[in-house]
DNA sequence: AACTATTCATAACC
DNA sequence: TGGTTATGAATAGTT
């Protein structure tokens, strides 16, 4: 506000307000578009004037984009507050603080690389070489999956080990107490056996 | 801006670019709060931070209800346009002419876009879905480049077929004036044949 | 998260 | 509309 701040309310005059809202509409566009370039995220204004005229801004290339991540990310946290069984009351800037890195999809992340250039654009060249790259992409995800897996599947084969090998031992431990406590009844004492009840490492592998 | 204007262009350090990014976003929700208020007019703002955040202002108490008026103000406009025959450009917002990120391959743009994450911290699942995607972006661009193929070679077909037409043509006025060359030398005269040297365009049809 | 020097946005006026 | 100006607001750089 400036010269004789003004009140947060409705202009009441009409060419008052015709007024300002054609010189604020300007302002904020172009705070829209420093804020998108300057640090560079994705974003969209929607203005109707009074009038029913429509104004629009957006960062990249199509505002529909941008409408369309929004159903998505909406529809997500939706999904996740079901999931988490939780009843968030909406903040009036509301905020949503999931994870969120994989709601685009490489699709989405080309366009907005290309910021401003939609791919239906792109020449014959690019084209070729957004394939190539991407196949070369692909690859090597795929590696890193397959690695990733392998490493998982150690992993489980490991941990499935070493529980068969407490699955193992307790069942000796089990015989051994049968064992002693029908010996105790044989015998009237208790014998203690420490190669039965603490059986060394190795013995873990002869099963 | 501010002390030492800055460049409309994207801030390059990440924590800088995030406080930015906080307090500018604080100003142009409360712009757009002000401006809604001020001048009473139905408007939405969506903003996706970089980290993939939403936050989002709106003048009602629904944003998609707006989204709903800006979709039946769109196809409406969309159809006037079509039935006016009208090629009108774009907004004149989405005019970003910053740096093009065709030099950035997709294996950087997923990993910028992950921004932090490299590639080789992600889970399995994250894997599993980043290949999926990956692969259905490669279709897709095949697709695109096929169809960019296709056309291209229609349009080189239909280059040829007018550049053979020509010569067709200049051959028969090659010939005409030979023809005419030989009779001025039979009779003496030049004769003109307005039909050979100027052949209507339908007659480029008929080869 | 505060501060401050600057630039910026804009209400009032023309 | 569109321009000018005085003034309050926004904010980049710094701490």
């Amino acid at each position: 506000m400036v010269r004789g701040k003004v009140q947060l309310q409705r202009i009441e005059d009409k060419s008052s307000r015709q007024v300002c809202f054609s010189k604020r509409k300007r302002g904020l566009l172009k705070k829209a578009k420093e804020l998108s370039v300057l640090c560079d995220v994705e974003m969209a204004v929607i203005i109707f004037s009074s009038t029913g005229k429509l104004f629009e801004f957006c960062s990249g290339n199509s505002l529909r984009n941008i409408l369309e991540r929004y159903d998505t990310h909406k529809t997500k946290s939706q999904e996740i507050a079901i999931c988490k069984n939780v009843d968030k009351t909406k903040n009036h800037h509301a905020e949503y603080t999931g994870p969120s890195y994989m709601d685009a999809n490489p699709l989405q992340m080309v366009q907005r690389y290309f910021e401003g250039k939609n791919i239906e654009q792109l020449n014959i060249t690019q084209l070729i070489q957004l394939e190539r790259e991407l196949d070369s992409t692909l690859v090597y995800t795929r590696g890193r999956k397959t690695e990733a897996m392998m490493k998982s599947v150690t992993a489980l084969h490991q941990k499935e080990q070493d529980l068969t090998d407490e699955n193992n031992l307790i069942e000796r431990e089990i015989s051994a107490i049968i064992n002693n406590g029908n010996l105790a009844g044989q015998h009237g004492r208790v014998v203690e056996d420490p190669d039965c009840v603490h059986p060394s490492p190795l013995d873990l592998f002869h099963f």
